[in-house]
RNA sequence: GGGCGAAUAGCUCAGCGGCGGAGCACUUGCCUUACACGCAAGGGGUCGCAGGUUCAAAUCCUGCUUCGCCCA
């Protein structure tokens, strides 16, 4: 250290956070030290190459560095495993889009070609967003980082694909999709947002053939899908169809007819209670047209565009022919009525593309195999959600689940590894690049199609391990400890991730699941840059520093609840850390440049400030460790926050000062190093949350070797010899008595720089004996001389009066006393004691609260109400004195 | 339609059976030799409403109201 140069008074972030995180890496901090036994691990839930860091990676890089660091101090085998994800529809439209601009589209392209822009596209993308997470602090070991495209994940993709195919777990079939037209892809029911869209409801007259001029009435919102019915359908206990129910309809313009089905599915409430049927559009009409054997028609083609079953209208899109159908229906007079109505309409989570339900060839999962051990395993508490109620949000979905469907029209993505013979027509899955059939050794070509990449983000937990080779990570690592996530994707992630390590690695890939909360702008809204409330994390980060933003995000860190995170809270956050600066600065400026740390083994050695601020030490030791084993991270801030400003700074430093300037050599020795030892211990118990500053202090340290970073120093142990209740409580009453002469002070306005003259009053005098000890905190804190002490009643002349904790305190003033201010107050505090006394004596008075309260709740109240009403009493006589005089 | 969550100071939120708390905002006084990103003091609350359980309810239970989210 070096006191000579010197520190600035306002701490600067921008300064400090660009030095450490190097000199970490470089170091090897990150990896795992296999000298140590405990195993910890998690993985990063990798992040889009197509994005940059928001406030949701912000929050769950946090939380993540924040359990790292603090395992890492306390001597776990460390291990948070980074890595990206190719995000393939998503990369894809990216790049699709650049490609646009330069007045291309990737079949121009090409396969091959495209595929290249892409990967130059993620090196790029890849580069940014882990220098944003190392602009963060996290600290994860980079050495091991994985990406989900790379060989070894594509090795595992193929593993797992070729497995679950051989053993029919992978099937393909003809089935109705969720379509995006604009992405040109299938893509599965999770990945379908559903919205409210005002819109209409069309009554349209199918004429019944049978009776000319009647017609059926159907409700609907999609008039372009009529062109695609292949029915219509009533339930069977609806008597106003019963006598229509063998009659046969027209469609309208088609001119197809058509019968009339029963069937139970039918919503008699809803519109007319007649249903068409439209298998090769609509998910229900799909089912509906296959249990009562109907034929599927498609109208719409994968681009949106009406096709040639459309009849006139072929060559539309979806949304032109909507109109012209309704313009033509009118025309004919088929048109009953038109009503305003909202409905809720599925669309591509990705574009935001209304999604189109569409008949075609895909992969899939059978998941219900695969889901039952996944369901036990949470209901066994192999894994475990916190907060728990998100199990019910698994249940739920696991006990519905459908088949996963996993193939994409796209090209950015693991290949779907099935072979088709050219001349056999047989086809299989294969982890290698086969040129012949097995069966007939004719030619064969790859499936074009990509997989979903959630299919290898599933495989995550094990696959960036290693796995399918059995290293000594994976042997070491897997399950990991915790997997950090948000709440909306424990579908499209965590379940899936439960079951493929229970099917692959016979074992679950994570002991706990941490859902964090969302965060949100101050008014509650969702962060998003179209509504303009989001706040930029790197942006705050330049501004204020990577520290204040991981700070206030912990701080808000509460169980089951959104955060609502504002420039505000960042900056107290900021206004927190420059506390912290400061108060290192009020030490290091205190200390002689040989200083050495005097031997503090010996606690009864220590006076009673030096005590207490180490007894408070423990607990804050103490409670922030639990905290962080029970993930209540906001806790964990606020512990700290408060022993750091409300106790450290607030009342430590300023003792500290007098054996600082004034005390004897071994006074001032001793304080030192109570100092030092402090605020050694602040630095580690802050250091998960706001590593960049605390390594910046902790280097100015005295007595450190060279290479002894914060980063792995060991966590502060909880020792219960520093523990001292009595110097707590002593210390108590003297903050009280402090606080009421500061008051005092106040109330006459007296000026801080004037020294006032105290007498004190003792109710009792053993109290008196302790305190009389320790006048000098006192006189020094609350400005003031303590001229004398007694335990008689009575009030000096010339003085105005307070009193808390059983002392009575009597400030000398000069000049007369405002008598009636002086009865106003002590007035307010007798009624405030009196209150207290005639509720606890009202308890006193049932007998059910004697027979049936805790032995120990008696007791208390008892002690308190004896308390109370010896103060009420005496400050009773005070007042009846001032009124006598 | 089914499910989940929330309602506590002006605002954002802790507390979840036994003296109602924090941050910010507000009022007053202070540039006190670590910090004005600061110090000291203060004001501010029928703990959404109605019942119930209990010796004791902000806290547990039931219903209601309002708001938010998820699924269909």
């Amino acid at each position: 250290m070096n006191n000579r140069t010197p520190i600035p008074q306002v701490y600067d972030a921008s300064h400090t956070e660009a030095k450490w995180y190097e000199y970490w890496e470089q170091n090897g901090y990150f990896s795992p030290n296999p000298q140590r036994s405990n195993p910890f691990c998690m993985v990063i839930p990798p992040p889009n190459v197509t994005g940059s860091l928001h406030m949701g990676h912000a929050l769950n890089l946090t939380l993540h560095d924040i359990l790292a660091r603090y395992r890492r101090m306390k001597g776990d085998q460390t291990l948070w495993l980074p890595g990206t994800d190719h995000a393939g529809i998503a990369t894809q439209n990216v790049v699709e889009k650049q490609l646009a601009k330069e007045g291309f589209n990737r079949h121009q392209l090409g396969r091959e070609e495209f595929i290249q822009r892409v990967w130059q596209w993620k090196d790029q993308y890849h580069d940014r967003i882990v220098k944003q997470l190392k602009s963060m602090g996290a600290s994860c070991d980079w050495t091991r980082e994985r990406f989900t495209f790379d060989e070894g994940l594509s090795t595992a993709v193929k593993e797992v694909f070729v497995q679950l195919f051989d053993e029919g777990l992978i099937y393909r079939g003809e089935y109705i999709v969720n379509w995006c037209p604009r992405c040109e892809t299938a893509i599965s029911d999770i990945e379908v947002d559903y919205r409210d869209v005002p819109s209409f409801l069309y009554y349209v007259r199918y004429p019944i053939k049978e009776r000319p001029g009647q017609y059926l009435v159907v409700a609907t919102t999609r008039p372009e899908t009529i062109l695609g019915d292949v029915a219509l359908a009533v339930h069977p206990d609806d008597e106003r169809y019963h006598q229509v129910a063998n009659s046969t309809v027209i469609l309208p313009i088609m001119g197809r007819e058509m019968s009339i089905i029963q069937d139970e599915y039918v919503d008699p409430q809803f519109g007319t209670g007649v249903l068409k049927v439209t298998p090769a559009h609509d998910m229900n009409d799909f089912d509906l047209g296959k249990k009562h054997h109907l034929p599927v028609i498609p109208v719409i083609d994968p681009h949106g565009v009406m096709n040639e079953n459309a009849g006139i209208f072929a060559g539309m899109t979806r949304e032109q022919c909507r109109e012209a159908m309704v313009e033509k229906l009118k025309n004919l007079d088929l048109i009953e009525k038109i009503e305003d109505y909202s409905h809720s309409v599925g669309h591509c989570y990705r574009c935001n593309t209304q999604v189109e339900p569409l008949v075609s060839k895909q992969w899939f999962v059978k998941m219900k195999d695969l889901a039952q051990p996944a369901i036990k395993a949470v209901e066994e508490g192999r894994v475990e959600f916190i907060p728990e109620r998100w199990d019910k949000i698994y249940f739920e979905w696991m006990n519905n689940i459908r088949d996963w469907c996993i193939s994409r029209q796209i090209w950015w993505g693991h290949r779907v590894p099935v072979f088709y013979c050219q001349e056999c027509g047989h086809y299989f899955a294969d982890r290698g690049q086969p040129d012949h059939c097995p069966k007939c050794q004719g030619q064969v070509v790859q499936d074009e199609d990509v997989l979903d990449t959630w299919f290898s983000s599933a495989l995550w937990p094990f696959s960036t391990l290693g796995w399918p080779e059995a290293t000594s990570d994976l042997k070491t690592f897997y399950p990991t400890s915790v997997l950090i996530t948000a709440f909306d994707i424990i579908f499209f992630w965590v379940a899936r991730m439960i079951m493929m390590g229970l099917k692959f690695m016979k074992d679950v890939p994570f002991r706990k699941v941490y859902i964090t909360p969302l965060v949100r702008d101050a008014y509650g809204k969702k962060m998003s840059k179209s509504t303009g409330n989001a706040i930029d994390p790197l942006e705050v980060a330049r501004q204020l520093g990577s520290d204040s933003l991981r700070f206030a995000l912990a701080w808000l860190t509460v169980q089951g609840r959104d955060i609502h995170l504002s420039m505000e809270r960042i900056e107290a956050s900021r206004n927190f850390m420059n506390k912290i600066w400061n108060a290192s600065r009020f030490v290091f400026m205190n200390l002689e440049e040989d200083f050495i740390p005097a031997n503090l083994d010996d606690a009864a050695s220590l006076d009673l400030k030096n005590r207490w601020i180490l007894s408070r030490f423990q607990h804050a030791v103490e409670q922030a460790s639990l905290a962080l084993d029970d993930f209540r991270f906001g806790e964990y801030v606020q512990i700290i926050y408060d022993f750091i400003w409300g106790e450290f700074c607030d009342w430590y430093i300023e003792w500290s000062k007098k054996d600082l300037y004034q005390g004897s050599p071994e006074e001032k020795s001793k304080t030192q190093s109570v100092l030092v030892k402090v605020l050694s211990g602040i630095l580690q118990l802050l250091h998960p949350v706001a590593p960049f500053i605390t390594e910046e202090i902790w280097h100015s340290l005295p007595m450190r070797n060279e290479n002894d970073a914060l980063i792995v120093s060991d966590w502060p142990a909880v020792e219960k010899p520093w523990f001292s209740d009595q110097s707590e409580e002593v210390i108590g009453s003297i903050q009280n008595l402090i606080r009421e002469i500061r008051f005092l002070r106040a109330e006459l306005e007296i000026s801080p720089a004037e020294t006032c003259r105290v007498q004190l009053g003792f109710h009792h005098s053993d109290k008196r004996v302790i305190i009389e000890k320790h006048l000098g905190y006192i006189e020094q804190l609350a400005k003031c001389e303590i001229i004398k002490t007694n335990v008689e009643i009575g009030k000096p002349e010339g003085a105005v009066t307070g009193q808390v904790d059983g002392i009575d305190i009597f400030l000398m003033i000069e000049g007369l006393v405002d008598i009636q201010r002086e009865l106003q107050r002590l007035n307010k505090k007798h009624k405030v004691l009196s209150d207290d006394v005639e509720r606890i004596q009202r308890r006193f008075e049932k007998p059910d609260f004697l027979e049936k309260a805790p032995q120990e709740v008696i007791e208390k109240d008892q002690i308190r109400l004896e308390k109370l009403l010896s103060e009420a009493q005496r400050l009773q006589k005070l007042i009846e004195g001032i009124m006598n005089q």
